[in-house]
DNA sequence: ATCAAATATCTCAAATTAAAGACAAATGAT
DNA sequence: ATCATTTGTCTTTAATTTGAGATATTTGAT
């Protein structure tokens, strides 16, 4: 029943993934969003225009999901899908003043979230963090 | 929009472990199983019997996904529901004997995936990385 | 002993998600 | 220029998950 150190870190990770997403649940129940819509808005606040493509790859859903999700946050102004002229395959995502507005009312609260969640690491310790989830990321792709 | 070094961390994360859960639903595709039969799986064999609460709590699902995906697994004839003769209320889950050697069967190969994940990560990063995850995780349940 | 509150599980409806395939447009090889 | 391939989005269907409420049991206070 010995577990290796790597499998420890493997459950660490996905629970601990796993509850703070819980967390971001239960604070974003009070805007009527739910995770994934947040997430669309998020990369769109942090990087403004992107492909629906893009998105999708960034917070890693299936395009079904993401024309659902898309429609629930279109159906509430919160952002627009605009068609690129250059390549008509392709629609944009452009938050709406109304999207921009409510970002900026609820990133601050949620910023504060997620450095409460980090508080108890140092500056150097969140640095380490995230150099080594960079490894792991990197090594995903690596085939075997 | 500059994103604070907590912030960087949240992210990687999050879409870290999302990759993982990618990589863990695709090698599970092979046997019939989806990630949140297989992770009931994974805590009665690593545990032993659990309650159905227990085990909820564990892999973080709710009361009518745990009947669900129990239902699921009964029929499979890889666990067993078993009740409490000492609280009639609980439910234990066992593993039968076909689930334990469907486990033993499929755990190698898991754990090998694992280790390649974490492949990158000397021994000593991944102590490190399980003690940040655990100082994180702590936290969570520290009140504002 | 009684009763309110807490706990464990289940049920069912509604929301979310993924999977597969359809379609249109762009790309690249010939 | 043509055509097969790839890419980006959408549609549809089926599977999964949650959320709220129901039931049964236990616990703890009176």
């Amino acid at each position: 029943m010995q577990t290796t150190c790597k499998n420890k870190a493997y459950l660490a990770l996905m629970q601990t993934s796993k509850e703070i997403q819980e967390c971001i649940r239960a604070e974003l129940a009070k805007t009527d969003l739910h995770v994934t819509e947040f997430s669309v808005l998020e990369v769109l606040y942090f990087h403004g225009k992107q492909t629906i493509h893009e998105v999708a790859q960034r917070i890693l859903v299936s395009s079904g999901s993401m024309t659902y999700v898309i429609d629930k946050l279109e159906r509430k102004h919160l952002l627009q899908r605009v068609p690129c002229p250059d390549d008509r395959r392709v629609i944009h995502l452009v938050l709406t003043r109304e999207g921009e507005e409510f970002m900026q009312s609820v990133m601050p609260g949620h910023q504060e979230r997620v450095e409460h969640f980090f508080g108890s690491l140092s500056e150097e310790e969140s640095g380490i963090f995230i150099q080594l989830l960079g490894k792991i990321k990197h090594q995903l792709h690596v085939q075997v």
